[in-house]
DNA sequence: AATGAATGAGTGTTCATTCAT
DNA sequence: GATGAATGAACACTCATTCAT
């Protein structure tokens, strides 16, 4: 009587932890035994279900990226105003960069910085910081016809965005005790509805 | 006779050269050897003029504290309008980030990410952070101030600008091939420009 | 109504796989999980036919004994005279060690060496050299009794002729491209030839 | 005041403590831990004068290569006779596998069988063999010129000589136990003797 | 001041073996 | 009989740190 696989269920177990540990030790210090030992696994099973570390590394940057894209959907399909869905999305994105999500912000920080160093890493990550530059801009565009502006400018004024909300991130995490209470999403609408206010009409 | 005492010159050839390497490899992987073979000198010799390896690692996170002080001293001293003053730094700090000096800002969020793990790193990153923060918030405040208006606000305002600055470095290192070509200067001044305008009269 | 016992057939199965990952990793590199996939089975099976990875190892080495032993007879049998015997033999053996089968000679190369440091494997390995000996021992001296000369030295002749035999098998494995082609079998003919032609009158 | 390298005696000495480990234990036994401890040093330091565990086996064969060719050129130099170089060779080289020198013999068993699985050893170790081969044919030549024959097989007869001989290291190392006492060296010389005396006149 | 060999704990990874199903 | 997940001890290799010179 065979035994039936459970290796879906294991791999996410493992990438969860993986993003635990690296959240508070970083990915070089996120050793297999840290991670083993926070999934409850014996640490040989993390390779039989991952080929190597940098497997669950990267296996954790393209689910971090697929959950950022479907809470994207989640929060933004709820609303019909484009404004309300610009504004309903930076909330909710940068209110995780300060405090509801730590570990998540913490891990992704990480992961940026891993990304300049592993090639391979590096591909993931640009594939998803590439979709959120997409997202935003579409987003952004939006709010812009809406308004009967000219919508060139849309990418660039995402890039800036970004820029913002990747920088409180990582803010939040290194130096979070110096920072300004809250500042991020009041700066990212800030920045957004007044840099759509300035493009030319179209 | 004493022996020319060359312990200064030889700690910043170190402190160099970890920065170097740190750039491509990050810290866990910037090993004394590789700083050693960086700066041309012997492994031994690193732990005669450091105690630990952390400690050259804070000695360059204040090196580039000072650096990034004086350079903000440098360029925003030789202007005298306060807009002048601002858009200087902005375009100086920004340019860095995008092809000038990117080993410089690669070791910097590298920096950032090792001190979310490590306390004594994260004490000096702060420092260094908040200094930073409170330089843009005085640059901000003496605008604000030319166009009679409440300084109330500049150090919120400061801190958005500061994230997006981190942001736009940690993207050039991690993510440039996928970013706009030099949004990021623009995307701060016009920021800076457009949040300063919002600000009730004082 | 009982299952069908297949476990004889799985056995070989199992056995025939190890011969054919050895014959290229070896057996240290010849893992039980390489083995199962090369015999299309599940890994867990192959403890279920077998108590230990050396075990089969030993089933491989009798396997292969036997084999030879078999093919001695088939060979040999086929002939009357006793130097068609003989010449028929070495060449049908020697064809293999260059080209033939370089699985099976490359998997009994690795026996040898495996013979070397363990004990258990030592012990059949033996066995079959020493029958291979008495077997060729047996072939020289019905050829010297039919040219009517003493048999004394027959044993002493075969461990040369055995000696060459491995030897060229070991080569045609590790060294192939730098032999000679087709040297083994003439200069084993020639070897038992020659050397049963000095031998004294009896 | 600087250490002074002695990474050359170092290299040499954990270079003849693989061999030592690897004529009972097999490649892949002899563990870095083993090596270490049969030479000993501390494990680490293995690493440190070499760059993997396959370098210093690589570093073995060219010894063992360099001591057989040197080895050649003493025993075969001293004679002046063909004839008797050529006697003078085989008794020496075949002694050794007899007993004299068997942790050479064994651990040159053990190189021919991880020649088989790894490309950078068997290339290293084809180049000794056709060393060896090219020294043999020369030696063999000399003799067949002396008797007025022609040499042009004295290449094919080489071979069968070392497959001789080879073939009496791996019985001698595997099978010891059951080979006939001191066959080797005269079935080497009669073979050797009795080939060329077949060879027609040149 | 300077050298580079030496140490040993720790890393990712492999693997024979076991076992619940 | 058969499956494939699970275990844990081993492995090669790395590395900050120490130290004799």
């Amino acid at each position: 009587m065979p035994r039936k696989p459970n290796t879906e269920a294991r791999r996410a177990e493992i990438v969860q932890a993986l993003q635990s540990v690296m959240a508070t030790q970083g990915y070089e210090k996120a050793t297999i035994q840290a991670i083993a030992k926070a999934a409850g696994l014996a640490p040989g099973l993390l390779h039989y279900h991952f080929k190597s570390k940098q497997e669950i590394l990267v296996s954790l940057v393209t689910t971090l990226a697929d959950f950022g894209q479907r809470r994207f959907e989640q929060i933004v399909g709820s609303a019909d105003d484009p404004m309300q869905r610009l504004s309903a999305y930076l909330e909710a994105r940068l209110e995780l960069g300060e405090g509801a999500a730590p570990e998540v912000v913490a891990a992704w920080v990480m992961i940026g910085a891993e990304a300049v160093r592993q090639a391979e890493v590096r591909e993931v990550y640009q594939r998803a910081i590439a979709n959120e530059l997409d997202l935003l801009a579409d987003l952004l565009a939006a709010c812009m016809q809406r308004q009967q502006r000219a919508t060139g400018s849309a990418r660039e004024l995402a890039a800036g965005l970004l820029a913002l909300m990747e920088g409180a991130f990582l803010l939040a995490s290194a130096a979070g005790a110096v920072m300004p209470v809250g500042y991020a999403s009041q700066a990212a609408l800030r920045y957004a509805v007044l840099s759509m206010e300035t493009a030319p009409p179209g």
